[in-house]
DNA sequence: TACAAATTTCAGTAATTACTGAAATAACCG
DNA sequence: CGGTTATTTCAGTAATTACTGAAATTTGTA
């Protein structure tokens, strides 16, 4: 590997977490590495700075671009095929969770409604079907949220994140004033 | 392996699930049938269900319980050591999040850190440590974000959920309200 | 179309991770 | 204590996943 002591932490580092998301350790220390780099880089440069062979490096590309991490990009005069990663790191966060959801969220929620159509039979299948129909409202509800987040621009959603729980005291005191004179909601006596 | 269909479909679920997490097979196969039990399970009667061999169970524990995912629970006149997951499943996302923040997000922005306070030297290095600070950046605010969303009850935390985005128009109700004296915002004319 | 450069594929091998059974240890009970 | 049951550890093996080099394919150029 022939990187300066900085990038060899950082790539080392994003090698190691890969493997604890089941991306592997080329593929995070390729990511990491365009991601430091100012400009794109072809698979021979990546090839010569992580040390890995020209073949697992064109896979852990192929991969990369896969969940739509990379972009390629081509240099006047040079026929050869050259990789970033997105300037804004907000495009590359809300990636990474649209794919997560795509391949992880979505198929949990079509397993979760074929069983949960299913008639269970006894107690045992009757719980179990509590349960998972639980967590099927909650990944959905989840989902939703992010799909309704997914659509401010960035800003907003920054400033959103920024205000945190705030954000709640405002909906309680937009409530407060509706409930002031004497509203229709129910039960919201005490919200505290 | 000894289970219903529908409960096979699931535990198979997770079991798959678990290896795009860095979790294993077994891992998510156990958690999965605790989740679905109506009641604590020993290890004896995981194996049966499950087919794995009765240290693999016992390695497999040992993890979620690292993780803090399960309860061990005892029977009156019963020696063996039962099983189980927390009843409500908030509890159990909860405890996710902060497990996963504790072991990738924390070692993460240590390691940023670190590389922060190092002088670049050159161009490149310069570069690539203006990248590693909006990184960051970036997870300290989310950190943030979820620090303050935890401190919410859960009751509270699903109103903001469903609220979604929808809370944002009372955010910038609030601030036009402010500014329409002539506040002291600077450049807040357009937010939309 | 023929050649060269760039990239991908893939079969074989290396490395890692998962799993087992046997043995050790711990917990309980008379 | 001594015996019994429950649990964990761990060395060895199985299974999976990662990686390589050589060959095949694709792409661009004259």
């Amino acid at each position: 590997m022939n990187l300066s002591p900085m990038h060899q932490t950082f790539v080392l580092h994003f090698g190691e977490m890969g493997s604890r998301w089941g991306i592997n350790r080329t593929v995070g220390q390729i990511y990491a590495l365009l991601y430091l780099s100012a400009r794109p880089l072809n698979a021979d440069e990546i090839c010569d700075s992580l040390g890995f062979s020209r073949s697992n490096v064109s896979m852990g590309l192929k991969e990369l671009d896969s969940w739509n991490l990379i972009r390629l990009k081509h240099l006047p005069n040079d026929r050869r095929d050259h990789f970033t990663v997105p300037d804004d790191i907000w495009e590359i966060v809300r990636t990474l969770v649209e794919q997560r959801r795509k391949r992880e969220i979505e198929p949990t929620l079509s397993m979760l409604r074929d069983v949960l159509v299913e008639k269970p039979s006894g107690k045992d299948e009757q719980f179990a079907q509590a349960k998972m129909h639980e967590m099927h409202d909650l990944i959905e509800m989840l989902t939703n949220w992010h799909t309704d987040m997914e659509k401010l621009e960035t800003q907003r959603l920054v400033n959103l994140l920024k205000l945190g729980s705030k954000v709640y005291k405002l909906y309680e005191m937009k409530n407060n004033i509706r409930l002031l004179p004497g509203g229709k909601d129910k039960k919201k006596k005490d919200t505290r």
